[in-house]
DNA sequence: TCTCGATCTGTTAGTAACTACCAGCACGGT
DNA sequence: ACCGTGCTGGTAGTTACTAACAGATCGAGA
C-alpha cells in the first residue's frame, strides 16, 4: 500500500521532488514506518520479487543446455509470463472485475522511465541486478564450489542481464510498445548469436 | 590532492566512517570545495579518465573485426597498459625519483576493494560502467543514427563491460595477485567463446 | 602601477535522507 | 487476566548536499 502511494506521487510529481515525508502522510503512516518496511527512498521504486522467480525458473531448465542458452532463455521466459499478467486480466471482452492495481506491465514500464532519470534510481537498479545475478548463480551452482565453473556462471549471468539491461532501456524509449521479450530475445541474439526464443 | 587525501582517510577508516568534512579538514580546505570539485562523496572514490582512453582505442582498431571482439580486445589492452604504469617506474633497481602516487595497480585495486563492501559505491560504479558504454558507443557510431546498428552496439559495450566486471571483482577478491588482463580475456571468452588476447 | 574581470574559495543557512533510542499499543497464546 | 512479541510513533541527532552571497587571488591590459 505504501508502495503504491509512493509510485503515484513519484509518476505525478518526480522522484526527487517527493520527500519520504509525503509519501508517508499519502499513505496516513508516520515516516518512521515507511522507513522500516523500505529502508531506502530507492526501495519504494526498485523493491520487487522477481529475482527468486528467475532463479526458480532458471534451475528447472535442462541441465545439459550452454550457461548462456540456459540463463537467457529463462529471462524471456520470465519476462513473457510477466508481462503477459496483463492480457489474463483483459480479454477480447473486458468485463473482469477489474482489480484497482495497474498490470504488472506498466509498472515496470512506470519504473523503468523513473530509474532513465533520475540517476540515483539508475544506480540502485544496477546494483539491485548484481542480487539477481546472485540468485541466477546460486540456483545454478547448487554447492558444486569449483571456482572455475563458478566464474563462467557468473559471468553468463553478468553478461545476459546486461543484455537485457539495453532491451529494457530500450523498451521503455519506445513507450513499451513493441514485445519484450521479444526484443530482450533480439539483444541476446546480437551478443551471443544464438536464438533464445 | 583532495582525491588522494579522502582515498587515504576512505582506507584508513572506512568510507561510511569518514565524512567529506574530514577530508576537507585533511586537505586543509573548506567542506565547499571539495563539493565544488567532487559533487558527490562517492566521486571522491570513483573519479577516472579511463573513458576517453578507451573511447581513442575502440575507435583505432580494425573496423571489420565484429563488434564484441573489438570491444573485448580493446578493454584487454587498455587495461594491460593502465596495470603496467606500476612497472615503467620501478624497475629491477628502484632507484627512480620515487613519485608518491601509488601506482595504478595499487589505486585500482583499493577502488575495488572500497566499492565491494560499500554499496553505494558499488551502484554508483556500475552507474560509471553505463557512461563508459555511452563513451564506446559513441566511438564506434560517429554519426550513423541506424537504430539498428546503434542496439547491437549498445549490447555489445554493454555485455563486454559486465564480463569485465566480473572479472574484476574476482581479481580484487584475490588481492590483485594475478594478471588483470589475462582474467579480462578469460571472461570475456567465457561468454563469447572467442580470443580476446 | 592600477584596475578589471574571472576563477577559486569560504561562510552561512537550510533541506532531506537516514539512524538510534525509547515508549506506547494491539494481539495471540497460556 | 497476564505477558511477551511485533508493529507503530515521537524526538533528537548526524550527514550529504544546495543556494546565495562575499571575499581572495591573480593574470591581462590600459
Amino acid at each position: 500500500m505504501i508502495q503504491s502511494h509512493a509510485m503515484r506521487l513519484f509518476i505525478e510529481h518526480g522522484y526527487d521532488a517527493t520527500t519520504v515525508d509525503h509519501v508517508a502522510r499519502a499513505s496516513g503512516v508516520s515516516p518512521m514506518t515507511v522507513y522500516r518496511h523500505f529502508p531506502t527512498k530507492e526501495d519504494l521504486v526498485l523493491h520487487d520479487q522477481y529475482d527468486p522467480l528467475i532463479a526458480a525458473r532458471v534451475a528447472a531448465r535442462p541441465a545439459d543446455e550452454p550457461l548462456v542458452r540456459r540463463i537467457g532463455r529463462t529471462l524471456v521466459e520470465t519476462t513473457r509470463a510477466l508481462v503477459e499478467t496483463t492480457r489474463t486480466a483483459a480479454g477480447p471482452t473486458d468485463d473482469a472485475p477489474a482489480t484497482r492495481e495497474p498490470p504488472e506491465k506498466d509498472l515496470l514500464l512506470a519504473r523503468l522511465r523513473l530509474m532513465i532519470d533520475t540517476p540515483a534510481l539508475r544506480a540502485r537498479h544496477l546494483d539491485g541486478q548484481f542480487a539477481t545475478q546472485k540468485a541466477i548463480v546460486d540456483a545454478l551452482l547448487g554447492d558444486a564450489p569449483d571456482p572455475e565453473a563458478e566464474f563462467r556462471t557468473w559471468v553468463a549471468a553478468s553478461t545476459c542481464l546486461a543484455a537485457m539491461h539495453v532491451a529494457l532501456m530500450r523498451w521503455a524509449q519506445e513507450d513499451g510498445r513493441t514485445d519484450l521479450p521479444a526484443l530482450i530475445a533480439a539483444a541476446l541474439h546480437a551478443a551471443f548469436d544464438d536464438d533464445f526464443t
